[in-house]
DNA sequence: GTGCATTAGATGCACGCGCACGTAGTTTCC
DNA sequence: GGAAACTACGTGCGCGTGCATCTAATGCAC
């Protein structure tokens, strides 16, 4: 009788690699960029879109969120003035999200962050130092976990 | 030029796989059982060791829960009869965590839906139909990301 | 045009989570 | 032996999430 045919392990292994990158990301975007990950996914996402927009709909599409989790991420952006809403003319029941200057700025600060923390967590070589975490001078604390696939 | 160094795309892939396959898991472990995710992993692991008990610390050592939400989870289990505490002699700090017959019960019991999920889920063709989910059939869509570390 | 099904997005609600803190019990050091 | 530091666990609190539901706008039938 085979106790752990291997989809348990592979789950276990996956859920373990996903809260250590998403802890760390939440926690060093927030600490250092006032961003939880979902806020910086957003703004993440519209940055790489057209004219810095979307829709609700589409941007619901590429973030892993709920509808009603996307809305309250979106108000919350806005009500920091990082994003702005705006009436879809063609179909009013639409809703385009625009970034702001600030949300991009903000967001071009956020981002070396984000790789940083993820080519440490995740075990990337190729960005190792390059986009390092300087200033507050803390290295993650989770230098060395790795958490090695081979 | 895009710059996608890789990072992203695989912290994105791993992202989308373990959505996935955490809200199926929830999704299916409530409907069937009336147990959330982190409920069924600690009756996992309780199946899983010597005498199905454990102190608290080496349980939050197995399940990625905060010390407070493993406090919690254990405290409805042990509302649903699925667990009980015990003191520890020893070191009168510590609680022990048993699993009671019910609880062994409802874990063989959901233990079938756990694995014919994830092998759904992330594809593990081994157990593909034999602990299938009666009218499933979605492949889910997230069939071929891998995201190879190799 | 009027009525009904559908879709986009917002919101009330309950819940699980992490953080900070409180409370016992233990160890350390004097 | 007694005070301080530390450890194991529980708890108040705020917050983000998903679910169900609501509103507004669109499309379709007739």
């Amino acid at each position: 009788m085979s106790e752990e045919p291997g989809v348990v392990e592979t789950w276990r292994a996956l859920a373990q690699r996903y809260h250590d990158a998403s802890c760390a990301l939440e926690r060093e975007l927030q600490e250092r960029h006032g961003l939880g990950m979902s806020e910086f996914e957003v703004i993440d996402r519209l940055a790489g879109a057209a004219e810095a927009k979307l829709r609700m709909q589409e941007l619901g599409e590429q973030v892993h969120l709920s509808q009603s989790a996307l809305s309250r991420a979106v108000a919350r952006l806005e009500r920091d003035g990082l994003v702005c809403r705006a009436l879809c003319e063609q179909d009013r029941r639409g809703v385009f999200v625009a970034l702001t200057e600030a949300g991009r700025h903000r967001q071009e600060a956020a981002r070396p962050t984000q790789r940083a923390v993820l080519s440490e967590v995740l075990g990337d070589p190729d960005l190792r130092g390059e986009t390092h975490l300087d200033s507050k001078g803390s290295p993650l604390g989770i230098a060395g976990q790795r958490a090695s696939v081979a």
